[in-house]
DNA sequence: CGGGATGGGTTTGAATTCCCAACCGACCGG
DNA sequence: CCGGTCGGTTGGGAATTCAAACCCATCCCG
């Protein structure tokens, strides 16, 4: 799914190029919740077997998931995140916030999530440096590269 | 792209079949940024034109863009993000910030945001009980829907 | 030992999407 | 009138995806 020629050099589109095909995201949501074999992914995401094998192959890779052994004889996989899929779980956890409010009502979520504070976790992106969540008229874009040229003082 | 037979129920999944295919992200970068007028999308994104047509279209559906008049005479429109595209903008954040740390090596970024407060944006996903980042460890997921079954302790 | 179930895939062929290039209509500027 | 811009649409071929079937080694049961 690799953005084929993206004329601006960005990392939203090279983490887009590596998690943004289909069924990537459900993968990893599976995978972190433990649910790592593959025919558990068959199950839970109901991805066809042959494109769930490629994204597989392609997570693991790209170092977003490994295949580890929890058997010989007879060889049993099971996929876990890396660490660096373990940090694509806060974005995983942001956009079920934003589906939660967005696409479903708001109400009746299917899966909540604890945080171990004892709260229900409610995900909120914010500023490392003030602690205040990121809104989008707070944000101005710069460009650090050729390519980037941004219209009006709106920022992403 | 909605996922054809997801067998969970799961905002995650909801939110992917809106925004999750491919380009619907980057244009909504754009949007963000400003450049919301369908030749700078094809510019800047690179996507040819009938997908961003279908793109465009999809999006203004789902209610993430609204399409602006800006000129009438001759007819020209701008996609501006509605208040559930700003709300999207964060997860970007926190997807640039892995796609920053995670595919490219973490030095010469392309582009940079800075925040109101002053300093440059570095975006953290926390519980907003608490104020702490969500790391996967601090996580139990809980299924409120029929569908929902979790195999370890880890949580998503 | 035979017979079925399980796990982790690969293969096949049809259906769907994507991609590219060309085209179009409305307008403007010279 | 002629070219250029903007916002798309159209057509046809290339690439992906899909569903279902198949494969193969290994248990499990009797």
């Amino acid at each position: 799914m690799a953005v084929r020629k993206d004329p601006r050099p960005c990392s939203i589109a090279d983490a887009l190029a590596v998690v943004g095909e289909k069924y990537s995201l459900l993968v990893l949501r599976e995978a972190c919740l433990g649910n790592g074999r593959f025919d558990q992914l068959v199950r839970n995401i109901g991805a066809p077997r042959d494109i769930l094998a490629t994204r597989l192959r392609r997570l693991v890779d790209a170092g977003i998931l490994t295949k580890h052994a929890y058997s010989e004889r007879p060889p049993r996989f099971e996929y876990r995140p890396t660490e660096a899929g373990l940090e694509l779980e806060p974005v995983l956890m942001a956009l079920k916030d934003w589906g939660d409010r967005h696409v479903r009502g708001g109400a009746d979520l299917p899966m909540t999530v604890r945080h171990s504070c004892g709260s229900e976790l409610v995900p909120r992106v914010t500023c490392q440096a003030c602690g205040e969540p990121v809104r989008h008229e707070d944000l101005t874009a710069h460009a650090e590269a050729p390519g980037w040229t941004v219209a009006g003082p709106t920022a992403a």
